[in-house]
Formats: C-alpha cells, sequence, structure tokens
DNA sequence: GAGTGGTCTAGACCACGAC
DNA sequence: TCGTGGTCTAGACCACTCA
C-alpha cells in the first residue's frame, strides 16, 4: 500500500477520506453529506479545500450536489450494458411489425419511460450533407428524443430522415416515438430496408444543456450513427446520441 | 446568440475568452498563454477566477499546463479514427504471416512508436476468471503495452493469455510485440483461429498513472475485449485497453 | 430566517523550471 | 534568483431550499 494520508495535498486527503465513508456505507446511498463547512471544521481545512475534494467525487460519480440543499450519496449505477446487437433485435421486431402499431394503452406504469420528443424541419448543415452524402441545404427531418428510465434521463439524440422520406407519413408524426424497432422500424414501415449500421463513439464533456438534462458532471459517450440501406445508400443519421458514461458499457459484437 | 459576457460567472468569462483567442487563432498553437496572474489582471478578476477557466480549458484538452514553466495551447488533436474493422484487417494479416515474423530491421524512424513491453504471469483474479469462463487462479500471462505514436503515449492496454497456450513460445517473448496482425496474429502463430471478437467500451476518469503517462486530465475510453476461438473458448481477454478520448473516435461497423 | 452550495477576493507559501 | 503553477487560508456576498 502506497503510504496514504500525510504528504498528500489537503483536498486529495479529504476526497479520500469521504470515498472511504462512503465505500464502506458510513455514507449510506441517498445519505446527505456534512455540509462544506462542517467537513471543514472536522478536517480542519478550510472550506476552500473541501470543495476540489468534491469535485472529484463529483466527477467520479459518487455524490450530486443541489444547491440550497447539500450533497448527497448517489446509488451505484447499476451498469446499463447497451448492446449493439440491439440493431439486429431491431430489424427482427421491424419485420414482424405492422406499421404504424396500434397506440399503446394508456399504461402508468409506462409514463416515466416515455421519451420526449421534439420534431423540426432543417436544412443539412455541412456536416450532415456530408454525412448523408448530400448536397448542403437539403431538407432534412430533425427529431430530438430525451430517453427516460424510471423517468431519469439517460440519453439525448438528435438524428435526420430526409424530409423527402418521411413527410406526411406516421413516421413525421411525434407518434412514432418510441417506436417498435427503432429507427430502424421506422425505415421499415416506409419501405426502406436498412442493411448496414456504422456506429462511431467518442467521449468528451457534455455542453452545459447536456449536463443538466443528464444530470452528470461526467464525460458523456457521444455516438454518431449512419444507417444505410442496400444500396449504400445513407437513410438516417444521428449526431449525436449522447449518453451518460455513469455506469454505462456499449457492448460490440464482431464476427470474423 | 445568447447574451454573452455579462451575468456570467468570472470564470466563465475567462474560460469563453481564452477559448475564444485560441479558436482564433490569436493564441496559436504551441502559445504559451499569458501567467495566470497576468491574465487576473488583464481581465480585473483574482488569479482565483482564473484558475477554474483554465480547468476548464484543460479538461477540453485545449491547453496542456506544466508547473514551473506555464500554460501552453494544444495542438488540435487529429480525429484518430480506431476502425473495429481493423479485427478482420488484423485476421487477413495473420493468415499470410508466417510466425514468428523476421525481426524488423533497425529502421530508426520507426523508434518512436515502439510499444513498452512488459510480460508477467499472475493468477486469474474474479473478473479475469469470469471474462475467461475459468477458475479463478488459473495461470495467466499478463501483458502491459504502451503504445506510441510519434513518441507520443495514446494507449496503454493489459492483457491476458492462457499461460498453459502461451509458455515457451515466441508470443511470450517481448519480440511478440508488436505484431503483424496484434493478438489475432499472436493466436493464429499457435495454431488458434479467432472467431468473434466481444469488446465493451465505457469511459471514465483516468487513474493518476495513467493521467500521466497518457498525458491528458480529460476521461479516457476504457474498452473490456474477449476474443473467443470457433468452439466459443475464451482465448485472449484484454482489460482494459485504454485510450485518451481527446481526438478519437471508435468506429464500428454492423451489418444487417 | 437559517443553512446550503456557488462564487469571489486578497493574500500567502511551496516546489519546480529556466536562466 | 525569479517567475510559474499548485495549494491553502479566512474571509465575504449571493441565490437557493426548507421550515
Amino acid at each position: 500500500m502506497p503510504q496514504a494520508d500525510s504528504d498528500q495535498p489537503a483536498y486529495v486527503r479529504v476526497a479520500d477520506t469521504l470515498r472511504r465513508e462512503i465505500r464502506a456505507g458510513i455514507l449510506g446511498v441517498g445519505t446527505l453529506l456534512p455540509s462544506e463547512v462542517n467537513i471543514a471544521k472536522a478536517m480542519n481545512v478550510s472550506r476552500n479545500s473541501v470543495r476540489p475534494a468534491l469535485d472529484i467525487l463529483r466527477r467520479e460519480g459518487l455524490v450530486r450536489t443541489e444547491v440550497g440543499r447539500g450533497t448527497f450519496v448517489r446509488p451505484p449505477v447499476p451498469a446499463r450494458r447497451i448492446s449493439m446487437n440491439q440493431y439486429r433485435e431491431d430489424a427482427a421486431t421491424a419485420a414482424r411489425t405492422t406499421y404504424p402499431p396500434p397506440p399503446a394503452a394508456a399504461d402508468s406504469t409506462l409514463a416515466p419511460h416515455l421519451p420526449t420528443v421534439e420534431l423540426t424541419e432543417v436544412p443539412a448543415d455541412a456536416g450532415l450533407a456530408d454525412l448523408f452524402r448530400i448536397p448542403e441545404g437539403t431538407p432534412l427531418q430533425r427529431r430530438y428524443v430525451i430517453h427516460r428510465v424510471n423517468g431519469t434521463p439517460v440519453q439525448v439524440t438528435t438524428s435526420y430522415y430526409l424530409l423527402d422520406m418521411v413527410q406526411g407519413t406516421w413516421v413525421a408524426t411525434p407518434e412514432s416515438e418510441p417506436s417498435p424497432g427503432g429507427a430502424i422500424g421506422h425505415l421499415w414501415s416506409l419501405d426502406v430496408q436498412v442493411k448496414k449500421v456504422r456506429p462511431v463513439v467518442t467521449s468528451r464533456p457534455p455542453t452545459t444543456d447536456e449536463a443538466a438534462v443528464l444530470r452528470t458532471e461526467r464525460d458523456v459517450l457521444a455516438i454518431t450513427r449512419q444507417m444505410l440501406d442496400g444500396s449504400g445508400r445513407v437513410v438516417e443519421v444521428a449526431r449525436e446520441i449522447v449518453i451518460s458514461s455513469a455506469g454505462v458499457e456499449l457492448e460490440y459484437e464482431i464476427d470474423l
């Protein structure tokens, strides 16, 4: 073991102490931590040495701070594994679904899982034109969707269809979210078969908006995705799918 | 445009100003930023308001700080795209290579790209036993490899083979890194054909060591990977492949 | 109104790098 | 020796939440 406490900066000692107490369960899940002033008193440091310690724990996803209330121990995030086999399952779901699907019964247990949807029409900017391999300015439908699990936003997706393709169809209505088979289901209902999905994964600090919506100080995973049909035409672009990286795993599977 | 400067916290204003000057090229790549004290004077704030601003820019990967020297504008990281088609190319390379390959000629232009390699023997801990689907304690060969591009460490990989499989072979020697066809090449040389690769991607703050080696304050991408042969046996585990997320894109391709 | 975290100031001392 | 960033202190005011 490295000789712990001494000669370490004060804020690291504070962070280590608090982290140890959280890990040991002394500060249980949901517990309100002592206030910054009280931590400072208890550990004989100034409040300005407590704050960077809490910054560290926030970035590690161990605690969440609410202004005016205090800092709380976060529940350990269950490892939410997102499998890219999802796309194969989506394709299978699409193939056996009649679109548009009957409206879901008003099941209140589903409410906390319902997404927020905003559909708008926009011209393709340079980046989208490149991803779609179409001229800049081509009309697109933009879909901004906030996905929730148990009421907690976990994913913010901004995706695009060619406006020509979806205009006047069920896909152009907010009722098309959530859709059986996801985007692949949408396209299936338009007689477009997705044959290739190309996701590109990066990680970056969240924008201010994303941090607020996803309630995270951690970096986010940002996925840019293209969907292609059998002729190689790009039929959907997601730029970007933003996921709080806390407790999320993206699983791929490559057959050789 | 959102009304920029006013009513924003001072440190955000400072960060925005510096970011704008970097983006505009006023502070060119490699430039030494004004010292914290001088930025404070110039913007009429205290040094303690400049520091969080620089924290933001560091986390965005825009600047790098060296104690005693100052803060410098980092070169824009070229988007290094890592394609998972690499595995298919590796398989093709392995199939046409005779192992062990002839030692590379002493080509000094390659030196800055040579990896650091440490091979050790370890018993499987609980996590590795689970990933390999073998009993805890099974002897493994552990490979710790630091990959470099132009002398800069970009990736730290810790991977494992079953010791029984590699002991006494070329794969058990440091000369086996770098290998044509990577891990797939190693296994091919042992008459083991990799049929499936299963990478799981997460993002997390770097450990102190990783931050030092990869010279980054950004979160890192951490990939845990299994390689399986035709019978479904796990023949290699990487836990973890750690990549500085700055400017890195992981590209996958899924055929439906 | 009392307590919380968010922000800010004006100082200070230190280890380190460059000269 | 001097300037740099790293750390730390002791204050202060604010907006916010909650009783």
